[in-house]
DNA sequence: GTATCGTACAACCAAATGGTTGTAGATCAG
DNA sequence: CTGATCTACAACCATTTGGTTGTACGATAC
């Protein structure tokens, strides 16, 4: 079986965006505030480089954006990934309503 | 900045879990209904082994639950995992909805 | 009892991941 | 203009990941 191809590789790449710890930090960070890059890579006992590539993988996933401004490069929230996040998790959770409803009909029916 | 550490290597497995087709696909279909180890193995162009260590994975990460029964192992879905990370996403929505009012508050004493 | 089935697990491999340092180009401050 | 700052990106490294094959062992079927 091959299960979907486009859209599995979108998938792929925002649950693996949010599988660090450090990166759900910046999620959580530019969706209250601005930061700039540098900015963001003061708050972590990393290099700069380190935080520049979790940027790229965030941003990647539509989980954040970047936008120049100046010679800064502003970060800040990208409700779009989440909110697919949501959706997906929001798809199983209905697969679970499902079954818990035919658990329901058989256990009425009998 | 060291960002939690024993509660992050648990959501780290279990977004990491999420990120991967084939996984994504065998928590659908042990959702649904039950499947040996093997039963899941005959569905994926890959090696039994393969699909072994993808249902572990699962497995560490509370998505799905195995039970021996006679030579054969039961996966069945485990709620608690997409529980716990639904409830990690809305906390991030949260986020989102805590900033769309101080934005209106703003908005609303300009 | 013996062959088969379902599973576990080790060893191995290529590719991806998460980190580093170093270099170079823009932009800003003085 | 010059120097400092912010960013981009390449090269490199160790570890993890996702896959393979092979071996071993308990449970089942005949």
């Amino acid at each position: 079986m091959v299960v979907d191809q486009l859209r599995d590789a979108d998938v792929d790449r925002l649950f693996q965006a949010l599988a660090d710890a450090t990166r759900r930090d910046i999620v959580r960070r530019v969706t209250v505030g601005e930061y700039s890059v540098s900015g963001l890579a003061a708050l972590y006992d990393m290099s700069f480089a380190a935080v520049q590539k979790h940027v790229a993988v965030l941003e990647r996933a539509s989980l954040v954006t970047k936008e120049k401004r100046g010679r800064e490069q502003i970060v800040r929230g990208n409700h779009e990934g989440l909110q697919k996040a949501r959706r997906l998790l929001d798809e199983y959770e209905a697969i679970w309503r499902q079954r818990a409803g035919r658990i329901a009909d058989i256990l009425a029916e009998g």
